[in-house]
DNA sequence: GTCTATAATTGGATAGAC
DNA sequence: GTCTATCCAATTATAGAC
């Protein structure tokens, strides 16, 4: 602990994990990488190996914390509120956007989370996968308790779409684009009931 | 026209597609491009000028004909059917998932597409705003007289929801798999289908 | 239009001193 | 743990013969 956020391995994986955003993981180089943290060169590799196994541990730096989040929300959800769809969603929802306020970089992970659906083979796709799956199968046994109509096609259908409009608004592509005068995060919490909102309705439309 | 698709040309554009789908623009090299389609590593440049060009041409020769018939299904569902929000969706929705379908690598493109939404910087993102922007706004138009009630900020983001959708329906991220026994026919028109229910509810619900 | 050959640069990775 | 220096493979792009 102490300050991890001023020793050299993290400085490389915030670096990092800006780059990706903007530029993808192939289209990123370590030199980039190293430059931007202020490190040398030679760095990159000590602490991590190769440029496959910095990519992992920049996702896995965010998603174990948000993994986590998002299950202890639903598990909440389930508790106080059974049966609410929202506040399934909500837990779905809340905790990528909370990343885009937080201080310290997570915004741009929210953008290297969309580049990664956007990955189609190597061990990437894989790793989250392996590692991550297990939260989206909790999410589909929660909604298909609380709306016990619907049938399984269509509530992976209906979950594929919540995830894309999910991913799709948390990358700021599209049309809507943030006022200069709202802040940041007013803007999310909008976006967070605006997609609630949106995903509640189309889960619930008939068959 | 003539022989179009067996020319040079063509050969590196389909290549190009292809390999742009599964390894990123940054992450296909012009020699793997090459060598896929069968032509010297010299023709490219000489047919392209650049990389950058080449990543714009691909675009281009599947936009210009997806926007004009989202376009033509646009006037024509809101000239035999004035409001009816599903058919507008219909015209946005089956122009890119017809694609898929095409025998001739259209499947690839629409996850190129998908690479595009993740591309930040660049010349691409506002090659695709500056060409074809006009289209987004041309079916923003006709949804808010579909829904009068809806305001201008919800439609927004609402669009966004359902552009995002489509976008990781068509490029089979996600949890749904074509199940081997289902045409890519039948498999397509039910994602159409269920992509239509899920967003006109979306677009309707309460704000 | 297509080829060979090569220039000029940049990439990931490592060896070895400190 | 951090540095310099370097290796070697791969990249885009071009020049010039055919």
């Amino acid at each position: 602990m102490s300050t991890t956020h001023f020793n050299t391995k993290e400085r490389i994986l915030g670096a990092a994990e800006e780059l990706f955003a903007q530029h993808g993981f192939a289209g990123t180089s370590l030199r980039q990488v190293t430059s931007r943290a202020d490190v040398n060169i030679a760095a990159v590799n000590y602490h991590f190996g190769s440029k496959e196994n910095l990519v992992n541990e920049v996702f896995r730096r965010r998603m174990d914390e948000m993994s986590e989040r998002r299950l202890a929300l639903l598990r909440k959800a389930r508790e106080e509120k059974p049966g609410d769809l929202e506040a399934i969603l909500a837990a779905f929802i809340e905790p990528p956007l909370a990343l885009t306020l937080d201080r310290h970089g997570g915004s741009a992970f929210v953008r290297v989370l969309a580049r990664a659906y956007a990955e189609k083979n190597d061990g990437l796709r894989k790793f989250l996968s392996d590692n991550y799956g297990h939260v989206l199968r909790e999410f589909a046994k929660a909604i298909h308790q609380a709306l016990p109509g619907l049938g399984k096609e269509d509530l992976y259908w209906r979950l594929d779409f919540t995830a894309g409009a999910l991913t799709y608004a948390m990358s700021d592509f599209g049309l809507i684009k943030r006022p200069s005068g709202v802040p940041e995060k007013v803007h999310c919490e909008k976006a967070a009931q605006a997609l609630i909102r949106f995903a509640a309705a189309g889960l619930r439309a008939p068959a």
